[in-house]
DNA sequence: ATAAGTTCGTAGTACGTTATACACTTCTTA
DNA sequence: TAAGAAGTGTATAACGTACTACGAACTTAT
């Protein structure tokens, strides 16, 4: 009985040893290098499948490439973060790279610490979606691994970004409400105490309101509500409408989620949409697509921008230097919680 | 300038060098093992602390343990994985250790390709979110990791497992509707052809239901569609409905997503649920409590199931090899569609 | 004072892989 | 035909950490 056989795991030893070669021709066959001739290549893959041979990627770390890539998320519940992953996962199982997940929880110090974490795991490169990190943190995490950060507007010089056009989201939003006949849309936005960050999402489309607003000469009619995109932030702006007595005729929520909110609140209410109030949402997650919530929104592609965020990790994997920042544009789904106002209780003019 | 400074990053050779001692001692100090002075800790400690020193855990991973686990899950869009993998996150963060998601696709192959992997990388334990795999796969696998499985009825000796009482929860679910008047009661299952195991959620299911309906002397009643459990398989399962002659006045759909299903083409067809026809899901996904859904629906409480699936695997990595099977027990989430059976079109009887 | 523990620290090697440097062939080309 | 060039394989030094053995210093028991 030959030693190998005692239960051990094989090693690149015991296949060069099996297939009669020194461990560096099998270590060159194993990352196909230059310099192995077709019978060689041949002889040393078909001693690797007799031992049931797989490299270990930790051994493997502290030389070269593992292979893998890894995306860091605050929070899986999030079902359009999800889309962004498996975009992600797609994107490199293409490349033949391993995705892996890691959910940093909610605060900066915890990112960072999954961020450190992944680095001294080895990961080829980095995938973060909506970091809370300041520019500066982002610029000098980028000087020591490959980074894509997806979901928020950056233009660095040292990484990749991929983020929905925001601004023209919003637009879309009002506009759509405007040709509608509105003129009285209330904004609901995500407002997080300490972070005031231009280049996060909610910002670019609030932003992309108000400046909407102005165009269409609504500039009197800009009307923000302070509060959280999460289904109970949508409720308090819900109630906080609801509390008024010159209600606006429509709301846009900011995100799905926040829109279900409002709407829940309508619904107990009985306040009927879109009949007495028009509510948009933003993401197009799948739940807004079921027929009796039907909520109008926009799309962002989550499954296109994770490909395109993957892709451009593994580019910088790969070498490329030149940094990209790449934006896409979203597209309005109009559905059933939007209609031309219903002209009831007009405001009295002086 | 020492060399220290040539922007590499710190090992434990320079900890060592720093602080004055042997790289062993440092090594000690990192793991706090036997053998070392408060002086030389202190010593040690200081040194790592002001070279930003972080043990890379890809060379330590060649040795011993990683401080990480993986969960391999099919799929991120199934809200209720999410939820599972939160309360792993969870119980893995309290005890310092990492949870690392590895979505592995669809497929039976790219999930053992995914855990060979992971082992490869040099997990501690890896948890298993409805393999796909046998029996005897599962043991084989559990001999060569610390392996819990999660919401599959499993009674292995090698491994550990926590599902939720679907017999019961399926039983609940009939109750339920046979004491709202309920006779003709009809369930959606979720068949994968090649796979029949019973020890799968869904096989458990129809069984629990197919005995409830017996006990309840409603043998005669039993009916069963084939589909799958899926928004598309639920409305399938819609439309087989309404083209009978003779209709059920309730349908089990198995789980939330197909509820939406039947859900959706009741809604299309103008069929009022609750009056003419009651729906019930099964996990009590987030969506499923939106006001103008509402369903009944059964609860797994997908977090506490989560928790004890990560308790279980980190007690295996520490040691523990006598196997748990814990089972939680469901709930019944009874919502808005679920009423008594309008008793309109009485089938005649001969 | 000496033997027998303890406690504290170090040398050195193993872990499995990559990759550089080099030697030996065989093919081109002037 | 000599001199490079291209092709093919090997020896061996890292990579950063863990850990076994062992020695030195310091206590304690006799």
């Amino acid at each position: 009985m030959s030693k190998d056989a005692a239960g051990k795991r094989p090693t690149i030893v015991d296949v060069a040893r099996h297939a009669g070669v020194s461990t560096a021709a099998a270590s060159k066959v194993l990352r196909n290098a230059y310099g192995v001739s077709p019978q060689m290549k041949a002889k040393v893959q078909a001693s690797m499948k007799a031992l049931g041979y797989r490299p270990l990627a930790s051994a493997r770390g502290m030389r070269g490439r593992t292979q893998a890539v890894a995306v860091v998320v605050a929070d899986l519940h999030n079902e359009f973060s999800s889309l962004l992953v498996e975009g992600i996962r797609q994107e490199a199982e293409r490349q033949k790279y391993r995705l892996l997940v890691a959910p940093a929880g909610s605060g900066k110090e915890a990112q960072n610490r999954m961020v450190e974490d992944l680095i001294d795991r080895g990961m080829d490169g980095i995938v973060l979606i909506s970091p809370l990190g300041t520019d500066a943190e982002l610029e000098t995490l980028a000087r020591s691994i490959p980074l894509v950060v997806l979901g928020r507007h950056a233009s660095s010089s040292d990484y990749d970004s991929v983020a929905a056009d925001d601004f023209n989201g919003a637009n879309l939003v009002v506009d759509h409400l405007v040709s509608l006949g509105h003129r009285r849309i209330t904004y609901v936005n995500h407002t997080t105490e300490g972070t005031n960050d231009a280049r996060l999402p909610e910002e670019v489309r609030v932003r992309g309101y108000v400046d909407a607003m102005i165009r269409h000469g609504l500039g009197d009619a800009i009307d923000i509500i302070q509060s959280q995109w999460s289904q109970e932030g949508g409720e308090q702006a819900g109630t906080a409408i609801l509390s008024r007595a010159d209600r606006p005729t429509a709301v846009f929520a900011g995100c799905d989620v926040a829109a279900f909110g409002v709407l829940t609140t309508m619904w107990n209410a009985r306040i009927s949409v879109p009949n007495e109030l028009s509510i948009v949402g933003f993401d197009n997650i799948f739940t807004t697509s079921l027929a009796p919530i039907s909520i109008t929104t926009v799309d962002q592609s989550g499954l296109d921008m994770g490909a395109a965020a993957g892709k451009l990790l593994l580019e910088r994997v790969g070498g490329r230097t030149e940094p990209v920042n790449s934006m896409v544009q979203p597209t309005l789904v109009a559905r059933n919680t939007t209609a031309a106002p219903v002209m009831a209780h007009r405001k009295r003019e002086p």
